[in-house]
DNA sequence: AAACAAGTTTACGTTAACGTAAAGATGAAG
DNA sequence: CTTCATCTTTACGTTAACGTAAACTTGTTT
């Protein structure tokens, strides 16, 4: 018996709402089994909800953290034509995972620099207190 | 005389459109100058586009890169409170873009292994095909 | 039994980021 | 002059990703 979760044990966890929870499932990113009509969640599951979020924040959309979805899970049986598909799908995916990579890099320059400045300035500031009651 | 823009062909270079463009105007992230009714970009508003859009593909929104816009403006000019208000900021941007290194290195090595997986699918399907036809 | 907590479905509302269409101004080309 | 190409404003439409509220079921605590 491996362990399961409710609703809203994810929902807590990963600081989401049960709302959006249930929507990933109506968007087929969550496949939850049920006892009665309650939703229970494997530890699969939960893998899936932290893949959806790590997906969100890298700005994916839903439809495409789905679409990586089903390329993994059509990975094993997929066609000849299936697969060369899926590589490049996969490749794509990876070249703008390498573009968001330079993104960042350049985005965290300027973060740095403007950092810089904002010292700067507060220094030129305090030096100025300094002139003022000598 | 430096160069100037007009908005098609900026929306060409960059591939966005001009209704795109102008939203951005609107929503404060640029400020073309005006010959006429006509909009004229400098290459400073160039570079506040090209910002933005680098600022998109890391999934930020239209608010947050503002936000980033107006922190960088007023480094010069702000006061001491702002200041540390802006470090503060800063710092809470640089923590974010970290785990968005940290998140796409997870996703590239995810990717990676599905597309060994891939291989190897289509490698067995050609031994196969070897096997049926000797 | 009554109340309470946690879950459910259904459905309408909201926000961001544009798309799209209509109607007009402006300068250059035929 | 008129016919374009390119620009403009105004305004309504659309999609994604939920928020929010209402009404109901189910289990358990008092």
């Amino acid at each position: 018996m491996s362990k399961t979760y409710s609703i809203s044990e994810l929902a807590n966890e990963f600081d989401v709402t049960t709302r959006s929870i249930r929507f990933y499932e109506d968007q087929e990113l969550l496949r939850p089994a049920r006892r009665g009509q309650t939703r229970i969640y494997s530890s699969k599951d939960r893998v899936r909800l932290k893949l959806t979020l790590r997906g969100k924040r890298l700005g994916l959309s839903l439809a495409e953290i789905r679409e990586l979805f089903s390329l993994w899970d059509e990975t094993r049986s997929g066609s000849e034509k299936q697969l060369h598909l899926m590589l490049s799908k996969i490749q794509e995916r990876r070249a703008a995972l390498e573009q968001q990579m330079k993104d960042i890099t350049m985005v965290q320059l300027e973060l740095e620099s403007a950092e810089i400045r904002c010292r700067q300035a507060l220094e030129e500031l305090h030096q100025k207190q300094e002139e003022e009651a000598p």
